[in-house]
DNA sequence: TAGATACTTAGACAACCGTCAATATATCTA
DNA sequence: TAGATATATTGACGGTTGTCTAAGTATCTA
């Protein structure tokens, strides 16, 4: 005879309560932003240029992609709540959202 | 006349020396494994069930996916580098990579 | 207002992804 | 060795993603 039915016999108690399916969607949102190495690397660039921010001509030639593409993922980036940007005539200056990873740090922690 | 041929115009510089695609592919990695809803779920509930593991059986009626997506997402989350599994019989305990975040928590930071 | 520069949007395409049912493999036990 | 359970793999499907070229919009300046 077999030892059991064995459907959901391990059943060890886990820490703490689970990850909702809300919350586990909106983390997910932030981690597939910088899911890419592009825009991981776009993304990083922002970051370093602090709250003055930079023009965004200043981050096609060091990705080298097209400037559409550029585009597409600041788009991104600015969807995910990661980035922002400011207008100076015909420029854009992108910068980072102040505490916009706080919620997936504190996830990781 | 215009004012420059404006290619490279801005150039404001940027605090330490930006992200290597080497790492910018490493990092993205591990974002890609945490950048599904269920796998972040998934991840979640074998972090919780801490040096111990989770068996792999008690993995798929919490999350109301297919036995295969389940084996499917345990398979990317441990390619990421993010957890093992040990063996125990015909069962598969999963746990999590100790360390496996410090360096994406490190570029967070 | 017209031309130039900065940026976005549209459309296309190949590659990738999440999911499932079906099937295969591994391990235990009688 | 045969049957049962746990897990992995296969193959398919629709949807999403990263990329480009081409075209559109916004803003400045003379």
């Amino acid at each position: 005879m077999y030892a059991e039915p064995m459907t959901q016999a391990r059943n060890i108690p886990l820490a703490g309560r689970p990850l909702t399916d809300a919350r586990a969607s909106a983390h997910s949102l932030a981690f597939a932003a910088l899911s890419d190495p592009t825009r991981l690397r776009l993304f990083d660039l922002v970051r370093r240029a602090g709250t003055t921010g930079v023009c965004a001509c200043d981050l096609v030639e060091p990705l080298d992609r097209s400037q559409p593409t550029i585009s597409h993922h600041l788009k991104v980036l600015r969807e995910a709540g990661l980035v922002d940007s400011r207008r100076e005539g015909t420029w854009l200056w992108y910068f980072e959202v102040p505490g916009c990873l706080d919620d997936v740090k504190n996830f990781l922690r």
